[in-house]
DNA sequence: ATCCGAGAGTTGTCCGATGACTTGCGGGGA
DNA sequence: TCCCCGCAAGTCATCGGACAACTCTCGGAT
């Protein structure tokens, strides 16, 4: 591997390691973690590899252990070392599933509004990975698919309905080979259900009109038909997005005599 | 005070760790950091609002106030809270842009073949955001564009052309209306810059085929066309990627099978 | 050859103390 | 009265040490 020119940038991370410039602008954690962050980046640890002891890594970054275990516990978060009690900390695989999924822990903090600026971009991929699915997708996937919208029509529980639609969804996004994007309509995803909206009052309806969309989506990837899977997904997205928008207006509340909307 | 700690495990507590499943006895940390994210869940903290201090934190989690901290730094680190010394730990705003702006710590570590995933997605979204950039952006923000476009195409100095650059593709994100989509372009496209297409031995014809694409994509804004500029835009970000993916296939194994990926 | 226990190595957790920074309050001077 | 300054309380930042919990290897016993 002599190609990788690697650059690292230069922004804020330079000099690390030596004490005699111990900055005083710079926290010590903030040392141990572009310290870490510099070892990876420079391949000096490489993916998978396990790291110097807490104690070694303490005496070489100049800072107390419990400032070095913060600065673990950033990068842990975001899914780039992986301690293991006992045995040491390892740098992760670094793949970009893993990297996207630490966002899986914060979407579902996201206030409402926050949320329907993701999903313009959900609505984007999902149509895309449908496209993709339309033309990838193996036969014994596609009939998955049907089962899984056999599965959810069968049923008018919403709490039945959950697994089947996340699989129905996980099954097209797996189906366009890019795990990165897989991983990212994965932290999308599930956050719908948290506003029930097969609750409301047109529940019946839209439950109806989510098993029309699949069917058509379906419909279209086993008809290898990638420009019909992307308006068909492009549009089932939206559905949703219309029906959470209904919540803007006063949260919790649903929609039906108070809606004020704006957008 | 002597709280029987909050046992509502089957709420929304899904897919944050990928462990292989040991929750019998749940670690400090864990604790401290389900217990803050929880509080914010339940909006018993809001946004922008001051976290209780860490003693007090520390007393009710039932945690030292060592591992109450590390709890803090993971959850700073996917910027859903920001510590301020000697002032308090303040909720962020939780917007959307800062969540995703959380992964431009990690895109940089990921190989080649991860940030390819990733470009599949930037290829997306890129024209996705060209296509609202040619409905929405403002008569000063084409001119800016053109203004970006002459200062590449007058130097040849790769360092000076990642600035405009950078700005030349940030406005067009800005157009599009969507804060988290403007993000998260943001943090795909520094990354492309660490390997430096430009001092390749065809640099010369790379650059004057990266400028000709950003006068297309400028001409089809400025022409209010979202179709045009959404296959421009997908058009220079492929390209991007192809000489990208001319990093790839060094080597001392020979690549049989393409690394077996499925592209 | 297999099983198992001891021991070294490593991370997890807690405690106490001190430094650094912010903020608000009140005193002193113009 | 008004403004500036300094003090003090509150809070996070950092350090050092100690012990517990866990993993893994190695050597002995069966």
């Amino acid at each position: 591997m002599t190609l990788p020119i690697f650059r690292e940038k230069s922004d804020d991370s330079v000099g690390w390691g030596q004490s005699t410039g111990r900055d005083s602008t710079v926290s010590a954690v903030d040392r141990a973690l572009h310290g870490l962050r510099h070892m990876i980046a420079t391949e000096r640890l490489v993916a998978g590899q396990r790291m110097p002891p807490e104690s070694e890594l303490c005496d070489e970054l100049d800072v107390s252990r419990g400032s070095l275990r913060e600065a673990i516990r950033m990068l842990a978060a975001l899914r780039v070392i992986e301690p293991r009690h006992g045995s040491g900390t390892y740098v992760s695989q670094l793949r970009s599933e893993d990297i996207i999924g630490s966002l899986s822990l914060t979407v579902d903090l996201l206030p409402l509004t926050g949320l329907l600026e993701l999903y313009e971009i959900r609505r984007v991929l999902e149509s895309h990975a449908a496209a993709q699915a339309a033309a990838r997708m193996t036969e014994s996937g596609i009939r998955t698919l049907y089962a899984c919208i056999e599965e959810m029509e069968a049923t008018s529980d919403p709490a039945a309905t959950f697994a089947p639609n996340q699989r129905f969804h996980a099954e097209i996004a797996r189906a366009s080979g890019n795990p990165a994007l897989e991983a990212m309509l994965e932290v999308f995803r599930p956050r719908s259900h948290n506003y029930q909206v097969y609750d409301l009052p047109e529940g019946v309806r839209i439950k109806r009109a989510s098993d029309d969309d699949h069917r058509v989506i379906a419909e279209a990837i086993a008809n290898r038909d990638p420009v019909a899977a992307a308006t068909a997904a492009a549009a089932h997205a939206a559905h949703t997005e219309k029906w959470l928008r209904g919540y803007l207006p006063d949260d919790g509340v649903p929609p039906s005599g108070a809606a004020g909307n704006s957008a």
